[in-house]
DNA sequence: CGATTCCATGGAATCGCTTCCATGGGTGAT
DNA sequence: ATCACCCATGGAAGCGATTCCATGGAATCG
């Protein structure tokens, strides 16, 4: 059991290497596991480090080794769903390769997410894993000066050279607009992202090709670019049921801002999925829970996560890995799930 | 602008110290704004570092002075929205007065708890704020042992006296559970949360309380001890419903566990609100979404977080803050926000 | 004008740990 | 039995900052 000490102040390393009667050295190389230590002294400085309590001050060690053992994760948006259970992924990959995770949120504001990179930097994390907003001029440039490993996540930068898991947004998008179309709707609009994040302006992007691909006609005025956070969905929806002709279906680029969507939506009186089609980006539990429920393009948070934290280890291992792009698939729900008279090949698929 | 530094490491003091052509004593000074420096100095100082794109490092500093300027923030689930917008809370405050902030995910697991704090430990933590689970057994006990100062936020552990900042659950539950009846409901049932959290054992110590008070029977069937997730919240339906006569209403006492309860009551072709009354406690956004919208009982977890982490700061500078305690209130949604019949009192009072 | 005070400064110790290097005892090979 | 080798060990040098203490020049006072 721990000692009597009146914890006044955390033992030091020196403290435990006199209780065991050896040296200091002897005593770091058993605590870090250095092979060449006798079993003798093994168990009488373990033995001691119980008895003393011991934690090994990381800020020492790291000062010395040069590598801290932690990384840093700079999201978003915690409320953000999507990002939480990303968050969530990253976390629990790190903790299995032995890393502690600072978890920043930016607020999707560039200015905090600069200031957050400052303090990870001063922290000398061992990584960064960031889902990045803006051009690389802040402190993602510095980040790379400086030569610290970074992946991306989610979101990239364009014109930097920096490893990043993505999501594939298309087959999604092809499949919402492809059913969407089959159902009868040809007047589409799309609340898009913020275009100063890669997932806005390539999301869009999309949704343009798409729309031309099916030969769909797109009226500028049936896109809106909010900021992806709630009230630009909420505003989003006035906008576009305030055109002459309105569109009978919209795609909502994230999560959030479809929350603001459906209830704007409600106080104006409409049912999502009954009065006007609505088709989220982000596919989050309580969708399947509204009356009707609301479809989604859905992909995975968590395995991002996950993903981004190997590869951060790959980078900081030296390695160089290749970006990878997760899939996203189109989840039917409501009327867009009931079988479509015209699209035999696709009913055909089940 | 930032010198032609390949960036191969970062720089030191003691070359900023010698570009500048002070003493490295001189540039601490001038760096850590220290009022004994020359203004000749404080510009030669700064220009130089400026010029090396110089950022202390962290761990040398802290070695040295014994705080880092980091805390260390514990929930229990960040994908529960409630923990998600009180660590956004907590590090709002953080930034604001100049910490950064670690975030761990204890997963609703009491082992993964303790392999955190032992890991903030290790990172000499100035203080942690923590919604504990278990008893003070495990390294919650270390953590005041080691005098660390230690706020608790949301939930508690009885016996170990640490400032906290929790919710007042009683008047929510009351005013719920007095709609409830004025609305004609006599068989309520509760789908608690787990015993081994403060939050789980109060809500439903109070709800037995309430109960009595009202005058309403209470079975024991009708009470189903969950743990805080999905999972749980839809198994608590099925119990609840499979009982010879089930409750015509039902309060749960958390978000995710009322998730799982809304989706097993859709899989069961029951609507909340309409074929049985479902009151959740946490205020989730896409409640009012629902057809008809959820009624909850409603507490802040921004104002919880930003309150806990000023009280972590007090602790910190040695004081001893009291606990406190943030309202509930209920926030009657879909039916029961329609006026009751035999409640005149309370319809007055608006 | 000499003495006291003040203040910016540099030298050097220190925080707790890791790691290089030299040492010495034990082991296996010849 | 002797030599080479191996391996556990301790001494000591840092890692990059902060901070105490002594110092010397300028400013202030009598």
């Amino acid at each position: 059991m721990p000692t009597s000490r009146t914890g006044q102040h955390a033992a030091t390393l020196k403290e435990v290497a006199a209780r065991a009667g050896v040296s200091q050295a002897t005593a770091s190389r058993v605590l870090s596991g250095h092979p060449a230590t006798s079993e003798a002294s093994r168990l009488r400085v373990a033995a001691a480090a119980r008895e003393l309590d011991f934690q090994p001050n990381a800020q020492a060690r790291s000062l010395r080794s040069a590598h801290t053992g932690t990384v840093g994760l700079l999201i978003p948006d915690v409320r953000n769903t999507f990002f939480a259970e990303l968050a969530q992924g990253v976390e629990q990959e790190a903790l299995a390769h032995g890393y502690v995770n600072i978890l920043g949120n930016a607020n999707e504001n560039v200015r905090q997410q600069d200031a957050y990179l400052e303090a990870l930097m001063r922290q000398r994390v061992d990584g960064v894993i960031i889902a990045p907003q803006g051009d690389g001029s802040g402190a993602v440039g510095r980040l790379l000066r400086r030569r610290i490993p970074v992946v991306f996540v989610d979101r990239t930068v364009t014109g930097i050279p920096v490893p990043a898991v993505t999501t594939d947004s298309e087959p999604g998008l092809r499949e919402a607009i492809s059913h969407l179309r089959a159902h009868g709707h040809h007047r589409i609009g799309f609340i898009a992202g913020p275009q100063t994040t890669s997932t806005g302006r390539e999301r869009l992007e999309i949704f343009r090709q798409l729309m031309a691909e099916y030969h769909l006609p797109l009226r500028e005025e049936h896109l809106f670019i909010g900021d992806f956070q709630p009230a630009s969905g909420a505003l989003g929806i006035d906008e576009l049921l305030g055109t002459t002709r309105p569109p009978t279906a919209i795609i909502s680029a994230d999560s959030p801002m479809t929350a603001g969507a459906v209830s704007r939506l409600h106080a104006r009186g409409l049912r999502p999925g009954r009065d006007i089609e609505l088709v989220a980006f982000d596919d989050i539990d309580w969708f399947s829970l509204l009356d009707p429920p609301l479809s989604a393009i859905a992909h995975s948070a968590t395995e991002m996560g996950r993903c981004a934290m190997r590869m951060l280890c790959d980078v900081i291992a030296g390695r160089t890995p290749n970006s990878r792009m997760l899939p996203s698939t189109f989840v039917a729900r409501g009327p867009l799930a009931a079988a479509a008279p015209a699209t035999p090949s696709e009913s055909e698929a089940y």
